[in-house]
This record gives structure tokens, C-alpha cells and sequence, in this order.
RNA sequence: GGCCUGGUAGUUCAGUUGGUUAGAACGCUAGCCUGUCACGCUAGAGGUCGUGGGUUCGAACCCCAUCCAGGUCGCCA
């Protein structure tokens, strides 16, 4: 039977507080037990709480119940021991232990509570299928690991949130019931009982809210927002997240990236102590894109892309010829030192380049002895090989790859690629940051398939001034006032000055093709708001899920989030989501069509 | 939605021409043990081989379907 703790169990300390300093201290701790060690007329038991262990001995000045109830004591017994902190004896200290110098001589304990046989073991470094740690996430959550990621997240945030009250920023709720506005990700819909046939969504960021704070003269505005997008997860994404939420008004996106800038600065300072005294550089988006294939480069390595365009020019090599007919290009990038990869696998770089629409890699091994052997060269020309060992300044040991596409195809999969070789070469130190800032985005995207232009970050986000002429006769080389911060190959956070101008937002409306009927619908309320004195406005949002995962060297996001959902977008532990109550549905007057999740409005 | 990988004891895994009773380590249970801390020693229990169907004299193994988990592309204004 679990026992009940009374007024005299009163816990002193946690179990890893305890040292040498305590010597000769009556304490109280309460924990799970680790591990039972019986040694016939001799127990310890390692007793955890999310602070560490400390170990309770049990010997022959013991009570007989206390011993006995010592002996019965298995994995996850939850325990409340009283006791006398003393010192190990000679060559019984535990050096591999913070409290490893003492121990604690128990007087009296109870068992809170007993425990079945765990289905893992509470171990740090658990190589337990997800699926099963998940399922038992209280217990995963017990793994000091993963409990010091969920306390290290608490820190984070708390350092956040001093940083931008101390920057006068305040801090707000927005709503998680509001209108649907379907553009861009998928919206979780709620339905609504008073308004049958109608939904609320949840919102996928705070973005018209926080423009409407700034409408209401907080000009500096801060939430740790949950945000909701219903699409496919990844090792970053997941369907619920939270972003840093931020806006400002009365700045200019120079103002936002230095106030966010210095965010992350002292965040370094104050969770690692380290200085970060230099300005993270800025690059436009067309230059991340050509040197490094993306929008979100890393830059703690090289294997810098080339253009090969030129090089090749006038080559018969129907590949690269094609590619430069059809308006593409011919780019390459050296992996220096690749030349140690043998046929193999290079043959999965090719592989691997297919997955990103490219139809092959071309590439060219050049031994450290001299020997090379090319998938490529002898389609081409003495000159024309020797100009693309030129622009890519190969050596002996370099391995040359290229891909000749579309530029959509070739910036894609050569930019995955020089990051592919990078991880497999054992480039990538995770506890090495390089941040910078990428600029200048392209305001609008072609969609081939719809035939129309999107906007790339969100239709409120404002042209580059100097850029506005062209709105009208080339939409498509319009730049934005947006900008994302970038981190070791990861968009921690984007943003934007959003447009305050009335005639220029009803514009931006026009070229996206939505009517002015369609966003009176959807965005009314925010047009109408502007006709009342805005002020110029921008802002900026961090994925917090993100931004913790590699600040702790953490590779899943899942990691630092206490109940993530898995990749069919689920949730182990719960079952989540669930078969909805016919009578509720009733009453929100929803039939379901198929036998499936296809929900209906009916 | 596409492609790839995996699912065998509580856990991590091994298991090839398809053939007796499906193994190991750790964990678990019991006994012994006064300084352990991955305690040690002895003994023992523990399996719908993800699920359903098929081929076969015979299936963990071959085929089909399906479920679950992971990766990835599409997707993520």
C-alpha cells in the first residue's frame, strides 16, 4: 500500500543539492529510486529527482522495517527518505557521481508509491525505439537528458522574455480561435456550435493580430505564441509550435535586425557566457542562393557553388547544352578532399541529387596521385575541361560535382548536396554557431502551376523602396523588406516590414490576383484598422522549437518539446487525435462522409 | 501523395538454399553475499516472430495486402 506523507516530511533539499558541505545534516529527499544494490546485510539505493542522484544507505544500525522495506525496493519506487548526510567511508567514494562524496545513513522512509517493471530503462542515452518512448513520455521525460533539454528550454525562455521586457517590448495574448484565411499552410479548423457551418482556425502565427497591436499604439509587442499549421512534420517541424512573436513599429528592418540581433547575443551571454561580439553578416538572398544554393545557408563550411554556365558556354554535351538552352544553368561546386570517396559512393551522391529533381551528377574525381577519372570529361572539350577546373579552383585530392538543370533544380539539389558531403565528411560541428541574416528576398513567387504569382513570405510584407517601379512591369525581380535569420543551415526566424500604406497594400492585392471583395472578406478588418493612422510597422518571429533544439546540439526538435506528435501528425502517449462524440458532432452539425478522418460540413 | 529503411523475449539485437525445441546481452524473479555504485555469484521465468491472407509437406525467412515507427521529396503564403 503507498503511503501518505504528514507534516514531518517536509523535503529539505533535492537529491544532487547534497555535497561534503552537508556532512552531519538531518535531510528529507524525495526521488525515484534508481537502482537497488543488496549486499546481504548491506542496501543502497540511488535515489533520482530531476536534479540528479544521491544514494541512501542501509546497514546494520538500520531498522529492521526500514531495512526490509529497503530490500523491497525496485526501479520507480517513488520514496521519501530521512536521514543523516555522512561521508563515504575510505575508497567508497564515487567519483563518477557530483554527490559521489556522501551518502545518506537513513533513519526512516516511506514508499510513496511502487512501479511496475518500467518498459525502458530511466537511463541517459536511451537507444529505446521512439515509438515506445513516446508512448511512456512521462517516463522518457524522467531520462536526465531529455529532462535537462525541457529545463534548459525554461531558461531560454525566461531570458527571452527579459531581454525584450528590458527592451520595453510587451507582452500580449492573441487569440487561438479566429478567422480562417485559407492561403498558404493548411488551417486547423475548429467548428463552431453557436455558428453551425462555421470554423474557427487556429491561427499558423499571430501575424494581423500583432499588426493590429501596433494599429493600437503598443508599439512594441512580445508573445511566445503557439502557432498551428497542418502539414507534413519533419525533424523540425511539427504540427503545433511556438514561435518568439515580436513587432515593432516606428522601425525600419535595420532597427529589427539589430534588436533581435542583440537577442541572441544575450542570450549567448547569459546561457553560455560567451560574447558574441561581432555583427552577423548580411547576404541578399540572391547571393545565398548562387553561392551556396539556399536560402538558408551554412556557412561554417565551404563547397561553394560556381556558375559553369560560361565555361561551357558552346559545349556539345547534350546534358550541359540542354540545360543552358532551356534558360538554366551549369553549376558545380569542389568537395575538397572528396577525392577519397570511392565509386560507391559517389554513385549515392547521384542518388541523392535525384531525390531533388535533378536527372544525374556529373563529377570528377582527381586523385591525390594525379589520376582522374570523370563521369563527364570526356564529353567535353581540353578547354572546357580546364575552365571549369578553373572557376572551381580544383586540385589533386578534389572531387568536382556538377548538376545541369533548371536553376530551381540545380540551386536545390546542389545546395542539399555540398551540406550532404559536408555531414558525411564530419564538417558539421554542432557546437559551433554561425549565424547571419539573409536579406533582400524576392517579394512574389511564380507558381507554375497556378499560373499566378505568390507572395513569398505574406501579402502584407512591403517592396524595397528602390524596387517599387518595377512592381507593375516585373513583379518577379521586386525585392522585399523581409529578412530571415539563419543559424548552421536553419531558418531560426523571419520577418518583415509590413506594408502601412493603404493604396500600396490594395496594390500588393492586385498583382496576388485577390479581389477586392476577397480581401474585404478575409482581412477586412486590418484594411479598415489602417484607415485610422498606422504607424509603419515591422516584425520579427523565432521558431523557439528550433532555436533551443541547436542551441542544445539537439537534431529533433521533438527533443525539446515535453509532447510531440509523430510523423502521421499523432500523439503516442494520448492518442490524439480522437473519434469525435456523435452527439457533439450533432449539435455542431458536422456528418462525417467517409469512412476515414474526411470530415464534412453538413 | 511519392520513394527509402525498420518492426523477432520487458529492452537492444542476431537469426540464408524455407526444416528438430527461435538465440545472445541487458532487464526481470528467487536464493547467497558488509562498501556497492553497470555490485558479484547461483538458479529460473519470459516469444500470437507487427497484423491478415497466400504459396508450401513445412514459413520469422518467399508473395500480396495492411498497420505502426523513422528518414526524405512534394508540401510548409
Amino acid at each position: 500500500m503507498a503511503a501518505y506523507l504528514t507534516a514531518e516530511d517536509k523535503r529539505t533539499c533535492y537529491c544532487a543539492e547534497l555535497s561534503a558541505k552537508n556532512i552531519g545534516e538531518t535531510v528529507c529527499v524525495m526521488g525515484w529510486a534508481q537502482r537497488q544494490r543488496d549486499l546481504g546485510s548491506l542496501i543502497f539505493i540511488d535515489l533520482r529527482d530531476r536534479t540528479g542522484i544521491v544514494q541512501l544507505a542501509f546497514g546494520e544500525t538500520t531498522d529492521k522495517e526500514i531495512f526490509d522495506m529497503a530490500f523491497n525496493v525496485r526501479a520507480e519506487f517513488v520514496l521519501c527518505a530521512h536521514g543523516t548526510v555522512r561521508a563515504r567511508g575510505e575508497g567508497a567514494v564515487n567519483k563518477n557521481l557530483p554527490t559521489g562524496e556522501i551518502e545518506i545513513e537513513v533513519t526512516s522512509m516511506k514508499v510513496l508509491s511502487k512501479s511496475q517493471t518500467p518498459p525502458f530503462a530511466i537511463v541517459e542515452n536511451s537507444d529505446v525505439k521512439p515509438e515506445l518512448r513516446l508512448k511512456h513520455r512521462y517516463l522518457d521525460l524522467r531520462r536526465p537528458d531529455l529532462a535537462r533539454n525541457i529545463i534548459a528550454r525554461s531558461e531560454i525562455t525566461k531570458i527571452a522574455r527579459d531581454y525584450y521586457a528590458e527592451n520595453g517590448f510587451i507582452d500580449i495574448e492573441t487569440p487561438c480561435l479566429i478567422k480562417p484565411s485559407p492561403e498558404g499552410a493548411r488551417d486547423y479548423l475548429v467548428p463552431s456550435r453557436v455558428h453551425k457551418g462555421s470554423f474557427y482556425a487556429l491561427p499558423q502565427s499571430p501575424q494581423l493580430y500583432k499588426q493590429l497591436l501596433m494599429c493600437a499604439g503598443f508599439d512594441r509587442y512580445f508573445q511566445i505564441a503557439r502557432c498551428f499549421r497542418d502539414e507534413d512534420l519533419r525533424a523540425d517541424r511539427q504540427p503545433e509550435f511556438t514561435q518568439l512573436d515580436t513587432e515593432m513599429s516606428f522601425a525600419t528592418a535595420d532597427d529589427v535586425m539589430q534588436m533581435h540581433e542583440g537577442f541572441i547575443k544575450y542570450l549567448f551571454e547569459r546561457y553560455f557566457g560567451q560574447k558574441l561580439d561581432y555583427d552577423f553578416p548580411r547576404m541578399p538572398w540572391k547571393e545565398a542562393m548562387e553561392r551556396y544554393g539556399s536560402d538558408k545557408p551554412d556557412i561554417r563550411f565551404g563547397f561553394e557553388l560556381h556558375d559553369l554556365s560560361d565555361a561551357v558556354r558552346d559545349t556539345e554535351f547534350k546534358v550541359f547544352r540542354g540545360a543552358i538552352d532551356m534558360g538554366g544553368s551549369v553549376r558545380g561546386i569542389n568537395v575538397k578532399g572528396g577525392a577519397k570517396m570511392t565509386r560507391k559512393e559517389i554513385d549515392a551522391l547521384t542518388e541523392f541529387v535525384k531525390s531533388y529533381r535533378a536527372k544525374g551528377l556529373a563529377w570528377l574525381k582527381w586523385a591525390d596521385n594525379g589520376d582522374i577519372s570523370s563521369s563527364y570529361a570526356k564529353f567535353l572539350t581540353e578547354s572546357e575541361n580546364e575552365a571549369i577546373k578553373t572557376v572551381l579552383e580544383a586540385e589533386p585530392g578534389d572531387l568536382l560535382l556538377i548538376v545541369a538543370d533548371k536553376n530551381a533544380v540545380v540551386f536545390d539539389s546542389l545546395g542539399a548536396l555540398r551540406r550532404h558531403c559536408a555531414k558525411k565528411m564530419g564538417l558539421l560541428d554542432p557546437h559551433e554557431f554561425k549565424f547571419l541574416w539573409v536579406t533582400e528576398f524576392p517579394l512574389l513567387e511564380w507558381s507554375e502551376e497556378d499560373n499566378r504569382f505568390y507572395a513569398m513570405h505574406h501579402p502584407f510584407t512591403s517592396p524595397m523602396d528602390e524596387d517599387l517601379e518595377f512592381l507593375d512591369s516585373a513583379p518577379g525581380r521586386v525585392r522585399a523588406k523581409a529578412y530571415d535569420i539563419v543559424l548552421n543551415g536553419t531558418e531560426l526566424g523571419g520577418g518583415s516590414v509590413r506594408i502601412h500604406d493603404s493604396e500600396l497594400q490594395a496594390h500588393m492585392f492586385d498583382l496576388l490576383g485577390v479581389t477586392k471583395e476577397d480581401a474585404e472578406e478575409k482581412f477586412g478588418y486590418l484594411l479598415e484598422a489602417f484607415k485610422y493612422g498606422v504607424p509603419p510597422h515591422a516584425g520579427l518571429a523565432f521558431g523557439l522549437d528550433r532555436l533551443v533544439a541547436l542551441l542544445l546540439g539537439q537534431e529533433d526538435i521533438r527533443d525539446v518539446i515535453a509532447f510531440p506528435k509523430v510523423q502521421n501528425a499523432s500523439e503516442l502517449m494520448s492518442g490524439a487525435p480522437g473519434i469525435a462524440d456523435p452527439k457533439g458532432l450533432e449539435e455542431l452539425a458536422i456528418a462525417i462522409v467517409k469512412e476515414e478522418n474526411d470530415s464534412e460540413n453538413a
